[in-house]
DNA sequence: ATGAAAGCGCTAACAA
DNA sequence: TTGTTAGCGCTTTCAT
């Protein structure tokens, strides 16, 4: 295989220094129309193309963010993940995707002083698996944004929406329509589940304000918010003595398997149970019965996770670490109010 | 910032030379017991981990390949996605991820011979908005490997499931359950969509072998293979002279949105419209009817596809280029038959 | 506005 | 088995 064209190449060529050369390709200042144009016709002539990976190595840093999310296949995070691939190739980013599984050993792997450091400029990440301890304890130097439930300890940016006003509405919204036995699928009791706790918070919060009780026995937990965990969950909960008349799910996913499990007991939906969902994916738009959803501004929080993350990149005193809310709302559907409201 | 601890340092302070301790950080062969552990020592009391930029440039490659999809919230390219990060994780591989909405020049810069082409060492690639001539111009000494429906010229590899063949299939489901009036929805009569079209052409087999009349005015085009597509083809046929008893699907999506059409209309499914779709996503797991569907092996697409990419990364001499066959299969659920198959 | 040259940190060919 | 050293191709400080 024949030799790159190089910039020296184009240098001689052109009859400049390589310097020139540099500072017509990325197009800085200071220079001449004239010896723009000879440099950029050797450019042209020899097919230059600047080496990327010299360019990292010179420069320290690599162009590159990466998104760590546990899980590819959920569509909240795959529809997420378009805006912020989007937003990142505006500003001339490519966009480095991995999924952990959950798995804390892997998601310290990309915030740890590890070899793999500098293949990215900074982080957009969605912890599942470590705690607020683990994530204190990381490179000090990389720029990271969080999503999801995590609170921010200052040194970086978190993006959410108000779990507990969200989840309050949603369960209100239940409370509102009558409904007397309204459970709760998807809470995690431990360390790591302090997404889903603030949901359960909001839970009860409903109940508070409109003078009813929590029926503790409906709130079941889940180690995962997906189809399965919440037809079993669903099953589980319409074996026991008293089931629900409705539902609050932690996520559409559950919401979607719920759903599936009550229909596959001979049950009506909302007649029977009626069932909110949390995350507003495109699924549940189109689901039958569709599904009524709390919606977060995804192309909000996709495209400041960007901006907050090139503005760390970009500075050299980070900036301090805000907790940025975004925006939410109820979106109503079939599920909880049946066919009547079908536009 | 203080400066980073580099291989050099390491080298003094164990007293070896630099190649030395390269040899040791690689786990290459010929280093001492003796030597290795010094070096090793010298590693860990200095917190020393390699520079990959500076790697990469060495090396001429930089351990990332690319995968390029026109959408990441297809739920079909998530779970493939999934199963590619993973075995290109196993083999040591980072993945860049990046969707090009099918828009064809987006997706010849990732295979023309850009700038961006040191950045990964070797393509895993589903176009979309490239025809086949568009495929064959392109850096040639990039590892290519294409998903869905392209024919191989040979100097790429080309993984799919047989596309005619698993639509007869299909198609033949529908007319041995009684159907007459079968409909098709996805057809795009363009250079690039011959993966639509090899599926029409399956539509078409399994008439003429069961001796059925194709009904031309029921073979609907789609732009794209998603859930309003699919909605709107859908009402389209619905509110024809005469709607047809069956559809055949080009993807799961498309088969979502037109239950969701043929529901909102009142009818029922399969009673009135029975639907196949394409793909086995796990929405049609869940959906309420369940979507019966054709199956591809998506771990088998995946991991073959790491597999022969990574092989091409290895070999100074590329390997003839492949027509690789993953097995799929028939996937009978309620959409067809009802809920009497309900397990 | 442009040139000369010193890195960036690692790998690997060549020697010893 | 280990050391020496010349790149990899670009950026960027310092001169001019």
């Amino acid at each position: 295989m024949r030799r790159e064209v190089t910039l020296r190449d184009v240098a001689e060529l052109a009859g400049v220094s390589s310097r020139t050369v540099s500072n017509v390709v990325n197009g800085y200042a200071n220079v001449t129309a004239r010896t723009k144009e000879r440099v950029q016709r050797a450019v042209d002539e020899l097919g230059y193309r600047p080496n990327v990976l010299a360019r990292n190595l010179a420069q320290g840093r690599s162009g590159q963010i990466a998104v760590v999310v546990p899980y590819l296949d959920t569509p909240y995070f795959a529809e997420l993940l378009q805006s912020v691939i989007r937003a990142a190739r505006i500003s001339g980013y490519n966009v480095l995707i991995d999924q952990t599984d959950g798995d804390p050993e892997h998601e310290r792997g990309f915030i740890a002083h590890g070899s793999r450091r500098l293949l990215f400029d900074g982080v957009i990440f969605s912890p599942l698996g470590l705690d607020q301890q683990a994530l204190a304890d990381r490179d000090p130097a990389l720029p990271l944004v969080i999503l999801g439930e995590r609170t921010s300890d200052g040194t970086f940016d978190h993006i959410g929406i108000d779990d507990v006003a969200a989840s309050r509405q949603a369960t209100e919204h239940l409370l509102d329509l009558g409904r007397r036995r309204v459970a709760a699928i998807g809470d995690q009791p431990y360390a790591t589940g302090e997404a889903a706790q603030l949901r359960t918070r909001g839970f009860r919060q409903a109940h508070e304000g409109r003078g009813r009780p929590v029926h503790e026995d409906l709130i079941i937990g889940t180690p995962r918010f997906n189809r399965p965990d919440g037809a079993r969950a669903m099953a589980h909960l319409l074996d026991g003595e008293n089931p629900p008349d409705a539902v609050f799910c932690y996520s559409d996913l559950v919401a979607l398997g719920a759903i599936h499990a009550i229909l596959a007991r001979g049950l009506r939906v909302p007649e029977d149970v009626a069932v909110i969902g949390y995350d507003d994916i495109e699924d549940g738009r189109y689901s039958n019965p569709t599904v009524t959803t709390i919606s977060p501004d995804k192309e909000w929080i996709a495209t400041t996770a960007v901006e907050r993350l090139l503005l760390r990149i970009g500075s050299s005193t980070p900036p301090p670490g805000l907790e940025l809310r975004a925006p939410h709302k109820l979106i109503v559907r079939e599920s909880t109010t049946g066919t009547i409201s079908r536009q």
